[in-house]
DNA sequence: GACCACTAGAATGAT
DNA sequence: TCTAGTGGTC
């Protein structure tokens, strides 16, 4: 086993544990992923059990790919494969096969946008008003009671108020509808599974000693309901390895459990416990900038990680004018990046919603970029319908599925007729709801599928109304007929053409079709790698495996592009030579949420005036837990840079399409100023020139009296002259910058406060400016 | 019933 | 700024 001879002592140490309970703290950049692999495959070359024996659990699908390419290097596992998967999927394989306690083996799993479905038919049936709950917020409150383990009757303390009253209403109403539709959202994957092994001793007895060793990566982010599975399945074996990091924790939103692994000694008596402190991927650098800003947290481990790449380069600081600068900014400086190797670049940001200005500024630069995660591919309606029908072939109790593609393409039965088929009563002598129901082309009876036959066989809607539900039901039925025992590749592009949704698109004769056409090739494509793949493949494993995909799974663009753009959390596991962490201010990062605490949604444009960096913190005489977590988040952040960190902000942000004026992030104050490199900006003349980043010299200029809306130039940078806004420019004419020298006008664009203009210079090319920043004048 | 124009609300993070 | 949802018109 030549793998192992590579490894540190820690590593080696944690790579050849067999017996027992063993936590491995592990630190950023430590080599983590390479102890899972390379103990799975000891254990496996050793003998010590057989590849299917061996259970590894992620928490995305890129880390148990990642995992799986490892694993698959180094050890010969054959046809037994070891189960490598996230949480989720392991449920859904192990409900698939044995089936829960509430739902059958053929459930539907509900993403987002099928819970939202519900949950908004749920409201308007209880005709709520939105403002006083909408169905975002009640998702989001029953999924915090799922993570916690609450049940409806037991949400938190609110249960006297009108809206916590509603709210139990609701909640009850969601667990009846996915138990009807037979479906389980996400959370309920975990939960049913719990449910699973502790109502049937057999079943869990059989997965515990079948799994004789599991190991949990990322363990700092578990659940209590992951915790719980993972109890359930260790009981016989006890052989669990954990590995995680407790500063590396950013799901507590979720309802992950620092605890968890804090107390992981507790929890498992005589384990062993592995530090790695070596780090292979930073400078010293950066480093000790990312160990300074987690040390500021309470609720962690004492660690300092080591590297041997001692010294390297200063962190570099930008603030910018407004996004659109940042964006230019940071464009310019990746360019430089690429130009210079560092590939790839890993450009940073809190929130999604930032990313749009950066892949303009890239688009304008012509740098191509991979973008993860995001909403686009799985957002595509066409994508959405042809799932929806191949989970109504699956399941036809699939309310949400078939309320979907029911006319889609259009087949005559609109709201009119829906309501029609809603209002019949449901069939007084309905056999329960749910599987109990024969599993036939009938369907429950209270399902819409059901109301649906019902409407036909015994014309309760009007005749052209039974016409076009026929025809329906007809269509599906026939499709169902064909789906038995084809390849799923088949049984897609069967629905594709069966329904006239693929024709559809043909005749349409645009750009827009033809790219849904596209796109659907594409699902026809994954269905083919998929049946190739995959051992036993089936419709309902590759429907399951286009649920659990998640955002983060999908990218944009190519594996090679040079810039690399995505939020922080699904940073986390990657490695960039550069890293660029754009948008760090407060209330951007850290988020709102975590310093207002409450207040957060009533604090507008003009609460800017200085204030206690830690203000949010200390207030409420204790430490705040979101704090450290947005603090967690930064220094996972810094630490996905192997050489160089840039880290940038912008004195004013559209939110919503409105300029707001900002603080730099409290984050920036807590890399010790030795570390950083201020960077001047080039298009502009700074009011003063800082030398100590964020002590004030850029901090909190308020803006003056707001008896004029106009937006001031006084985030930092002031124009000398101020004729030099009046000057009208047009195209065509002749100019002349201080950096980039003379050039032509060649469009004019008015903004709100400033126009936007693009000029040819002569010796670099066509730039974008905006007049208020370039120093132009007419040559 | 289908299509279009208008408005209100949105965006922390992800399986 | 962008989108989903609503209401009006053909």
């Amino acid at each position: 086993m030549d793998f192992i001879s590579d490894l540190n002592p820690e590593q080696k140490q944690a790579v050849l544990h067999a017996d027992g309970p063993l936590l491995v703290l592990a630190g950023a950049g430590s080599g983590k992923t390479r102890v899972i692999a390379c103990r799975a495959a000891r254990l496996i070359a050793d003998g010590l059990a057989e590849p299917d024996e061996l259970l590894a659990v992620t928490f995305t699908n890129k880390a148990a790919e990642e995992m799986r390419e490892r694993v698959k290097s180094l050890a010969a596992t054959g046809a037994r494969r070891p189960w490598i998967c996230t949480f989720h999927a392991l449920c859904a394989r192990i409900l698939r096969r044995e089936g829960g306690v509430r739902v059958g083996r053929d459930f539907v799993i509900y993403d987002s946008a099928d819970q939202s479905a519900a949950m908004k038919r749920i409201l308007h049936d209880l005709d709520v008003d939105d403002k006083l709950l909408s169905a975002r917020q009640a998702l989001a409150e029953i999924s915090e009671a799922k993570n916690h383990m609450r049940s409806p009757g037991n949400l938190r303390g609110e249960s006297w108020s009108a809206r916590g009253d509603l709210l139990a209403k609701a909640y009850e109403r969601y667990r009846r509808a996915l138990e009807a539709a037979n479906a389980l959202d996400f959370d309920d994957l975990l939960l049913e599974t719990m449910r699973l092994f502790e109502d049937r001793e057999p079943v869990r007895r059989r997965y515990g000693e079948r799994f004789r060793f599991i190991m949990v990566d990322e363990y700092q982010d578990t659940n209590p309901p992951q915790f719980r599975l993972v109890r359930l399945l260790t009981r016989e074996h006890r052989n669990l390895c954990v590995v995680g990091d407790p500063d590396q924790s950013i799901y507590q939103w979720r309802g992950a459990d620092l605890s968890n692994i804090l107390d992981f000694q507790k929890h498992f008596a005589g384990a062993t416990v592995i530090r790695l402190e070596r780090n292979y991927r930073s400078t010293q650098v950066i480093l000790d900038a990312a160990g300074a800003v987690i040390e500021r947290n309470r609720r962690r481990l004492r660690k300092r990680m080591r590297t041997d790449r001692t010294g390297g380069a200063l962190v570099r600081c930008f603030r910018a004018g407004d996004d659109l600068e940042e964006a230019d900014w940071v464009t310019a400086r990746l360019r430089e990046a690429l130009d210079a190797g560092e590939t790839p670049a890993g450009v940073l940001y809190r929130t999604n919603a930032q990313s749009r200005v950066l892949e303009e500024a890239l688009g304008r630069a012509g740098i191509a970029y991979r973008m993860v995660g995001g909403v686009r591919f799985y957002e595509r309606k066409e994508i959405k319908d042809t799932l929806a029908y191949l989970r109504l072939l699956i399941n036809l109790d699939d309310d949400v599925s078939l309320r979907r593609v029911i006319n889609e393409p259009k087949r005559g039965i609109g709201k009119g007729v829906m309501a029609a088929l809603e209002k019949l009563a449901p069939e007084p002598d309905a056999a329960g709801p749910l599987f109990a129901a024969a599993p036939g082309d009938a369907g429950a009876a209270d399902s819409l599928w059901g109301r649906l036959n019902r409407a036909v066989n015994q014309e309760l809607v009007p005749p052209r109304a039974v016409g076009a539900l026929r025809g329906f039901r007809d269509l599906v039925q026939a499709l169902r007929g064909l789906t038995a025992d084809r390849p799923v590749a088949d049984v897609v592009g069967e629905v594709l053409g069966r329904t006239g949704y693929l024709e559809k698109l043909r005749e349409a004769m645009t750009e827009e079709a033809q790219n849904r056409i596209d796109n659907l090739m594409e699902l026809v494509a994954a269905a083919r790698d998929y049946e190739i793949r995959e051992a036993e493949p089936s419709l309902t494993g590759f429907v399951d495996g286009q649920s659990l995909l998640s955002e983060a799974d999908e990218a944009q663009g190519s594996e090679d592009a040079g810039v690399w753009l995505m939020t922080l959390h699904a940073a986390k596991g990657l490695e960039f030579p550069v890293v660029f962490m754009v948008g760090l201010e407060e209330r951007l990062f850290p988020h709102a949420r975590a310093v207002g605490g409450e207040r957060y949604e009533r604090i507008a444009n003009d609460d800017l005036g200085e204030g206690d960096p830690a203000g949010g913190e200390r207030a409420g005489g204790g430490h705040n837990e979101a704090m450290e977590e947005e603090r967690r988040l930064c220094y996972v952040g810094m630490t996905r840079a192997r050489t160089r960190l840039v880290l940038t902000s912008a004195a004013r942000r559209r939110v919503y399409g409105e300029y707001r004026d900002t603080k730099p992030s409290r984050f920036l104050d807590e890399v010790p100023a030795d570390l950083i490199d201020v960077v001047e900006p080039v298009f502009s003349t700074p009011v003063r020139s800082p030398a100590t980043y964020g002590r004030g010299a850029y901090r909190g200029q308020r803006r003056g009296p707001a008896d004029d809306d106009r937006i001031q130039p006084d985030y930092g940078y002031a124009y000398e002259d101020e004729d030099q806004s009046v000057v009208s420019i047009s195209p065509g004419d002749h100019v002349r910058h201080p950096t980039f020298g003379v050039g032509t006008v060649i469009s004019v664009e008015p903004l709100t406060d400033d126009m936007k203009l693009t000029v040819s210079f002569r010796d670099i090319g066509r730039k974008t400016l905006r007049q208020r920043f370039a120093k132009l004048t007419l040559a």
